[in-house]
DNA sequence: TATGAATGAGGATTCATTCAT
DNA sequence: AATGAATGAATCCTCATTCAT
């Protein structure tokens, strides 16, 4: 089997290198040169690459909302019932390959500047909805009418908030706790 | 009697112009230049009464959260018990004074760029343990030891989670009904 | 009589340093600070008083073009018949005023410039068009149907011709000698 | 017989393309990767056959100069006489194969050029002398002294308007009509 | 008290050139 | 013979800050 061609690997390697420098400096403040010394290269490469900053950095926000998607596909392959399903789909926001002090720095990041850039408020946008509607189908089958949405707002506007908290956090992440931690909000939010 | 000095009208006027500024561009990419021409003044005035960009963005987030803290203090005022006094602290985070579209903006702005400056993770960090420990201590009255943790953390998400929202509504916030929505969640985190 | 304001001085030195430099570099080669340089200044100034370096050029060439119809009016005005009219226009190309090697060379380093940037492109069109259209009508005065473009082209030719010339001369310009050369070139296109 | 060789083969493509790429963003604009992508090739390409984009601009200049060279000696090969000698060299310069849009552009720019580069400068003065002492070397047998030098200027002049025009013409150049409007100028220039 | 002209460091981007393949 | 990845110098431009007025 044919190994991955130059183009494929440097793109990985300079988006690695935007997560870790997005984190550090912030996604307004980065700069070309710090991602570049990040991944070991020189300026001009990236524009090579990408064309643009725009262009790696939005680069970068796909990578992060596949890597969610994924991660979520994955857990909800294995789920039966709403309930489960539910579960299922707020744990895979704290999945370990999602849930690291960097990617939850990024994430942050991206959001808080989705107001300002349109490929950002776009592509913030269409994740949203997506995770709305999710939710809205399964609480459907589990909490009568007027409940529906107060436990829907409550549940994500919580995962937001625990991202935002993983963002500045001084210690190592712990997925597997906050998955249960999760399940636990969850239990509250759907109790009779 | 005794009219405010000139100097605190001033320091006024240029901060509801940064907080009008960095809700239109962001806080990092917010300029002295934008934001002296909302208040309508020149940009060598931003250092002669704050001496810096960062002092007036400083003062700025001050402002805000002495709003806030005046909001909870009212509030609190007029509660007995503590599920009167946990509804009372989480209702004021979008008391009519506070919880407006460009507060929220620059609130989530604050926030999001407090990894990245020092002044601004000291004053988020205050008041960030300052609403746990507030929390923390109602909660203990009203839930066995191992749910008050779930709870506490949930509902402070939960208003982060708002407050990210309302930064990017497109339609005017609903104060009141936002009041009564956290008063719903309290609810149910508080079911026996 | 009050002095002419900061912003217009500051213009006028901008464009003279301008006029020098894209003498020196070129129109296309030219740098913001070899500009800045000429007029003892920082490259900051030029985009502080023009926005850009295309709103410098912009003003430059439009300045040059202000200096070359002011020679025609003031020369038409003591202009009486056609043939008078013909010479006067023809000559005012080699006004003390406008024919230096500097300016000729900036004129030279606009047109042909002129087609790669619409500013400049349009600005070309303009004052080639009023060119063409005076000759025409004096012309119509003086030679049959027939003669009348031929002449007017190698006029307008032959003006273009000696400003080319005149940019790349190693010698000091003499403009009385070109306004006497272009008249003996008009009494030759207008032999019966 | 035997054919070219794949070197000779190559600089002829690459300067097809240069003249291309120089013709549609100017000379001092061009660069390297647009006029790789004209001849289908990389950039590489260009510094294997011609050591430097300068190398390459240059071959492209005296390619020009070759065919304007080769038409006149072609010309003036079947012309009889000062006058039918004057209008040869005259009319070459509106040879079918000399004068289309994208070489009088071409021609242009490295005219505009010449001033800032030395090996341009070389070129264009050559060639300025070898004209001026063509067109001299006629005129001596057609007209008085005094008016030999009005004349020849004229005419040179004339041909460098002409071809200034043509590079930003819009429409289709016409080749032989250009060459009965030279003849007839220089019937005007020439006449008694 | 307030202005805005002036500066210069630092940003994104472009591009000729080099070189390993 | 030809490629295109990689570099880094140079360019335009932005902006906080200073300071004379």
């Amino acid at each position: 089997m044919g190994r991955k061609p130059i183009k494929e690997i440097r793109h990985g390697e300079l988006i690695d290198a935007a997560i870790k420098a997005i984190h550090q400096h912030g996604y307004a403040a980065v700069t070309i040169i710090q991602i570049a010394r990040e991944a070991d290269t020189a300026a001009g490469s990236i524009h090579y690459y990408f064309g643009s900053k725009e262009g790696l950095l939005g680069a970068t926000m796909r990578r992060l909302l596949n890597i969610l998607r994924d991660a979520t596909l994955e857990r909800l392959a294995d789920a039966t019932g709403p309930r489960e399903r539910l579960i299922a789909m707020a744990q895979s926001n704290f999945d370990n390959k999602f849930f690291s002090i960097e990617q939850c720095s990024v994430w942050t990041q991206f959001w808080a500047n989705a107001p300002y850039e349109d490929a950002l408020a776009r592509l913030h946008k269409i994740n949203r909805a997506r995770v709305r509607s999710n939710f809205r189908a399964e609480l459907k089958l589990l909490l009568p009418p007027e409940e529906r949405e107060v436990a829907r707002r409550a549940l994500q506007a919580y995962m937001d908030g625990v991202w935002l908290q993983a963002a500045q956090a001084s210690k190592q992440l712990d997925p597997p706790e906050e998955r249960r931690q999760v399940k636990k909000v969850i239990d509250r939010l759907l109790m009779d």
